[in-house]
DNA sequence: TCCATTTTTAGAATCATTCCAATTCTGTTT
DNA sequence: AAACAGAATTGGAATGATTCTAAAAATGGA
């Protein structure tokens, strides 16, 4: 019989090794994490999640972690918010948007990625889009 | 004859004018350095640039105007690095461009702002795309 | 086991930005 | 012009995210 957490770890562990990144204990986590938890969180939210099951893990690991991920174009840096960085493992093509008023970052679907003509010369590999305004709930919220 | 520096004077302080925002002796010069330095600047920059003309200018001052700009609307802030934050006068629809190598921002026209379709209720009132790669420039001294 | 290399760690250091309390400036009222 | 109130500016301290550093721990052969 397979357990569910052998299941995830394993995917995990294929998706770092494909990258050429040595699957450490810690490495594993802040993956996992990021593939489980769909919220954008920031290196800080990252590390109070993990630091109960892994009392030995140091802030700096996360951010080491969190780097080489990006490097490696594992997981998405994203600076859709001034205080910190946040980080996404979902490679598919879509937009982030971000409340105004709740901070609440969302995933919005798109076909494709949008990436406007280049002047002569310019190659791009990597494009971001970030919309700002007000969420449903927070638009029902003023209009109720 | 009018002067072709109090032209841009009189520019600078009708956009701030628009916008409710008292044309300090602070303000105006942040806002003209922004207006004739598409640069995509840091405060810090812009601090820099200043203080040899206003030996009183303080940092908190720029910080204190650039956030007002960005409130009121009058200049755009840029996230697209994140080491610190960058801002734009131009509010013409316009994406930006990182260069990997050099670390140079540029401007690229487009037509109109992508804005991809949203979830139900969601309301957008900016957006910004953020393309990275390489410049022309950086490109060249590779292949030669 | 021994050794070399890589990874992790805690804490110090850095750096952008904000906060704070005091001062200066502006415009208005006597 | 003096007195005043409110707004803007100021320097320096405080904050907070991230990086650096040098030591300790883990890993993987020979």
């Amino acid at each position: 019989m397979i357990l569910k957490m052998d299941v995830i770890k394993n995917i995990v562990k294929e998706r770092l090794q494909l990258h050429g990144i040595k699957p450490s204990l810690q490495r594993m986590a802040v993956m996992e994490y990021l593939m489980t938890h769909r919220t954008h969180p920031t290196a800080d939210m990252i590390f109070n999640d993990l630091y109960p099951d892994i009392p030995t893990l140091s802030k700096a690991t996360v951010y080491n972690t969190l780097n080489l991920l990006v490097e490696r174009g594992v997981v998405r840096l994203i600076t859709i918010e001034e205080k910190s960085a946040r980080f996404d493992a979902c490679m598919d093509p879509h937009v982030h948007f971000r409340c105004r008023s709740c901070g609440a970052i969302l995933d919005v679907n798109v076909e494709a990625h949008w990436i406007p003509t280049m002047p002569d010369g310019v190659t791009v590999d990597m494009s971001e889009t970030y919309c700002i305004g007000h969420c449903a709930k927070c638009n029902n919220l003023v209009n109720n």
